[in-house]
DNA sequence: GCCTTCTTGAGAATGGATGTCAAAACCGTT
DNA sequence: AACGGTTTTGACATCCATTCTCAAGAAGGC
């Protein structure tokens, strides 16, 4: 049976105050800066059971690195991530959903899974670029 | 200047005889069964450059791992892959790319780019499951 | 064939993530 | 409020895909 520790406690509050999506060295550092104490070991085994869970929503970069954060909404949705900043929204496509299932049972397979995740340059940053031109 | 090699030709033949989604590793162990020694760092360095000069498409499976093929179409496109078998279908969805743009705008962010890939099982391995049981 | 430049390969290094396991913390029970 | 079975923690080792290093080896223009 999961037990609440000081530890899940301050991993879970530290996503609670942060926005963008954060990688669990970040949280470690972040959590450490608090005077939290929390192995780094601890972190990892954390945030993958909350995302178990799904209470936190995992994102893997281009680097293979994964990133987490707590969303809005707990039911299905996507990520529209500002590359620059980190700045998120939440989007929720009824018509990729259907998309993607109709596309795979066309081709004869079940079981159809998903992974859609859109990056751009937010309003904000790219004023920011083009204002160092 | 790219110069053509040994090593880059066995690599590019080896991905046109195959038709699924393989790693490196994978690819490496692939020639030197057929006796075309190549190095592993080099396979890695072929792959990466072939990516990106878009002659192969790349894939990063759920545990980190990059999986590379040639495609039929150089075009931009999709995948829609049997997560048993790894047999693959190319896919190209207008609505969506349409969609990723349309929601990527409406939200002020500029230079919409998405990744988008299906997963599921297809006929014959749903077949072979079932027939098991 | 020569020579410059690019490429290769074996092994080391990197870095995110996971495994190890004794010590510490939970928490229902007494 | 102490007990005790069970879970969790944390420091460190380990894993594993990938990248780096750099001397030795090929490409290919001349």
């Amino acid at each position: 049976m999961q037990r609440m520790t000081r530890q899940r406690a301050a991993v879970s509050d530290a996503l609670e105050d942060l926005d963008d999506f954060r990688s669990a060295q970040q949280l470690h550092e972040i959590l450490r800066r608090r005077g939290d104490n929390v192995g780094l070991a601890t972190v990892y085994r954390t945030l993958q059971s909350l995302a178990d869970g799904g209470d936190v929503d995992v994102l893997r970069t281009e680097e293979g690195e994964n990133l987490y954060r707590r969303c809005e909404r707990r039911e299905h949705h996507h990520h529209l991530v500002c590359r620059v900043c980190g700045r998120t929204v939440e989007i929720d496509g009824p018509t990729v959903e259907a998309w993607a299932n109709q596309v795979g049972t066309s081709h004869g397979f079940v079981d159809i899974q998903h992974t859609i995740e859109l990056f751009g340059t937010c309003a904000g940053c790219a004023d920011a670029a083009s204002a160092q031109d």
